[in-house]
DNA sequence: CTGCACATCTGTACCACAGCAAATTTCCGA
DNA sequence: TCGGAAATTTGCTGTGGTACAGATGTGCAG
């Protein structure tokens, strides 16, 4: 960054726009809100993204006692979103994935708040959109390098 | 926009950043839940953004019964932040307001916020960081217009 | 003044979530 | 083989959020 009245007329502007996305994903998880509870979600997040993880891990990406976790997996099992499975090579752990119906729901998260995003875009104008994507790109790589906090509460 | 094909782009442009930032909104609250649960800060969010609200306002922009927002503010009289205040006009309803030490916690989520994004846009190439501000103004505009969604859960 | 509607609060009940402690099964190194 | 560590599960307990129903107090129209 150049100079710091540019820095701050970004982190303002990106401010806004953090709490449009912000409610725009909080209203994507709202509409799947009679099917899990957001902890349950965040859980099918977690197990989505680190396909083959066991109960320890995801009690740590969710920032949880495992016992917690270990109740999570059990709803989310009871409503057949997730599968347990012995992993043979250790038969200490549990192995949890997705079911087809639990990546349906994951997807049908995004999906809806993809469509609120587009709608959005296609109210702007063209010259604005056409410069932002590179913009977007180049935000999108500098926030995954520096990871200047801790993870467990995220 | 002009063509489909760049509305995409933009679109994932936006998803991959709308993580990046749900992320850090994620951080900052955490933040504070030693102090406040997360129901309680939403509750302190609209109290905050609605100055001069009611308990029936209050329980629709969270979507809540009106009994929950009631224990609600009980607990957040309870720990200081913020204060019931019988309407003169109108000695049925009640007007609940910030107390300096609610909205000390408020801005200190925010503060924490902004330092996170301005983290984040200082490692970003100056050309980059210089046409995403009008861009991002754009975006925010165009997100107030359309309004597309119920707000209740928001 | 009376009755109705409104705003809030209270009682009750239920469920999700959280942690701690203990039990169980399994793995692995000595 | 034996003992400790690891991974998960289960019992127990407490807090918080939520809704429904009902009580209380207040404003207002007739």
């Amino acid at each position: 960054m150049s100079t710091d009245r540019e820095a701050d007329d970004l982190v303002t502007a990106l401010l806004l726009a953090s709490r449009v996305l912000v409610a725009v994903t909080a209203r994507s998880v709202a509409s799947v809100e009679d099917a899990v509870t957001l902890t349950q979600f965040r859980a099918l997040v977690v197990i989505d993204s680190h396909e083959h993880t066991n109960i320890n891990r995801l009690s740590e990406q969710l920032g949880v006692n495992t016992s917690t976790a270990t109740r999570s997996v059990d709803q989310l099992v009871g409503k057949g979103l997730v599968d347990r499975i012995q992993n043979p090579r250790n038969r200490r752990e549990v192995i949890v994935t997705l079911t087809t119906h639990g990546k349906q729901l994951t997807d049908a998260v995004t999906e809806r708040r993809s469509d609120e995003i587009r709608t959005i875009v296609q109210q702007m104008p063209a010259d604005r959109a056409a410069v932002m994507v590179s913009a977007l790109k180049s935000f999108g790589e500098a926030a995954n390098e520096p990871i200047p906090v801790r993870l467990a509460d995220a």
